[in-house]
DNA sequence: CAATTTTTTGGAAGCGCTTCCAATTGTTGG
DNA sequence: CCAACAATTGGAAGCGCTTCCAAAAAATTG
């Protein structure tokens, strides 16, 4: 592998110069700027990123933590990171937490050891405190899916309580009047936040939550069918489940299916965050779109911007979540 | 950031010794060893990991390159590798090639570049011969889900044939006598192979097969559904829809309800790969499982073990596809 | 106990590049 | 045509670490 050594030599320039070129300098006339790329074009030079790194404290990488690398959500996440990263020539490198916070922990000083420039983060484990210290250490970080008010121009989030409340509010303008809220687990903010969305439609329907028809699961598959379990046991008739996600909305529907009833005739259903697999499921499944792609593109975005110092790109923090109607709400008379 | 130079001083021996017990060479008496990491925590000193790439000519990381980085399939791949790697604290460097050739020559190099020590590969475009040539460069290759004989020990691949042969015969022993087949793409290699498998099933059931009941589909969602519309203008009855793998038995699942028939009562399905989501289709998918987690790991291991020289791996290379029975087949009498 | 072997240490030369600084060359205007 | 300045170039120091080699220290042997 050609150094830059022998380009320099072949191309009878000095060093500095062949490193100018390699980097756009100005200042380089057009004669040398000639040369030097014929010399590398002659030597099939590649330039050693590593070496560069060394020596400029940069290393084009960026560091992306999540929860999980599988499951719907972060594919489509990382995709988009990784499609924006790369068009800048730079690249991402990827680890998993597992919502374990020590794992978690041990990930972002992996990262950080990596010599990455900066860092994306959507994990749940780390407390908003742990989060606003890191981001004051020299190595930047964005959040996704999250919102710390005092950090608030680096993190990238919807707004789930307008989800939360036009789903709710859907489901209400559709007849139905009794309805089972399952939601996440509450001590993650966006749980919380959905659920507060559904009380204010409720709300302004002058409907009462009752927390009889409300289940709190985990945000799983499972917990969905569970939920539907524990909800009918209680003898209170609802038509509608809403579902904080459409992973639970699916356990849901599996529920119902198991006390055969129909979707949406014996009850409607629907999900929030419109992954892939909503078009899947029988019925299709009526859900609020979080538009995950979009976020994840703009955290990236935000690195080109504020990292390297890419100026023609803008940046948006707040998201909004919209209402996707397909086959499983039902209108009632 | 502290520097081996100034743990060096504290400790009062020398550099040579310090970047000796940070790399656990033996030779260091235990009384430095003591002293230098003693010294390395007051001055909570971390290693700079492009200084010692640059020095020792490894980076640690691992290129990725597959298709896409969504999906269900990818994720679950990439999660494996990664907690595979990162337990022997290396790290992946993910980049997509989005199956079109120049992209996947692009990512391949953008990886080498990058200096990583080893690349794993999933993907279709590139050809056998590109990948055979690409396999004796210095930056070893392994491929997953191919089978190219020449390089066989580097490839993860499971026996699509036998997959192929298994799906059918089942259906067969369950009393069908009439099989559409909707196939992936014929220019790919586990396409072809499935189907090869299907045939030999027909045959030693002294089945025929029918040109008029077979479609070549895509591998996504959409073409199982065309090929089902496809399929029933034939106008030849038939009782099983046998796909080639989970996404296009979805889309078939759907087409079939287009046109009004109930799975499995009036027409039974199989899939092929067992993604995850194959549980959340209502009803539940019977098909064949990929072992992809496994296979991921294993390709990690390899790496492991004949670029980083672990002694205690054990690799294998070929995998079993299994029939996972659910509830989209009916027993006909 | 001296001679020999083995273990442990330190010195120094890189790895391939960037970047500061000073020197050189070219340009402009009076 | 020369001073004054700007554009261009080269030299050299370093980025933080690994690793080869030889020297020093410790252990072993007859």
């Amino acid at each position: 592998m050609a150094t830059i050594y022998e380009v320099s030599a072949l191309a009878g320039v000095s060093l500095s110069s062949v490193s100018r070129v390699l980097n756009n300098h100005e200042h380089v006339s057009e004669k040398t700027k000639q040369k030097v790329m014929a010399a590398m074009d002659e030597l099939g030079y590649r330039p050693n990123s590593v070496a560069r790194s060394l020596a400029s404290n940069r290393s084009n990488s960026i560091g992306v933590l999540v929860s999980e690398l599988h499951g719907p959500f972060y594919g489509e996440m990382l995709s988009s990171i990784e499609i924006e990263l790369r068009k800048a020539g730079k690249h991402a490198v990827v680890t998993a937490g597992h919502s374990v916070e020590q794992s978690e922990k041990d990930g972002i000083n992996f990262l950080i050891d990596r010599n990455c420039d900066a860092i994306i983060i959507l994990i749940d484990s780390l407390s908003d405190e742990f989060v606003i210290e890191l981001s004051k250490g020299s190595t930047p970080v964005v959040i996704l899916n999250r919102l710390i008010p005092e950090i608030k121009d680096k993190c990238f989030y919807i707004d789930n309580e307008l989800g939360g409340y036009l789903a709710t509010k859907y489901i209400i303008e559709q007849g139905h009047k009794n309805l089972a809220y399952i939601s996440g687990p509450l001590f993650k903010q966006d749980a919380n936040e959905r659920l507060d969305g559904h009380k204010r439609a409720l709300n302004e329907a002058n409907l009462k939550f009752d927390d009889e028809l409300f289940y709190e699961g985990d945000f799983l598959t499972t917990s969905g069918r569970v939920g539907i379990d524990h909800l009918l046991k209680k003898n209170k008739p609802f038509t509608a489940a809403i579902c904080a996600n459409d992973e639970m909305a699916s356990g849901a529907m599996k529920g119902l299916r198991d006390h055969n009833m129909l979707i949406p005739k014996d009850c409607s259903v629907i999900g929030f965050d419109n992954v892939y697999f909503a078009n899947y499921l029988h019925p299709e499944l009526t859900t609020m779109n979080y538009p995950i792609n979009e976020m994840a593109k703009m955290s990236a975005q935000w690195i080109l911007k504020n990292v390297y110092k890419h100026s023609d790109v803008f940046v948006n923090n707040k998201f909004t979540p919209e209402l996707i109607i397909r086959e499983s709400i039902k209108k009632v008379e």
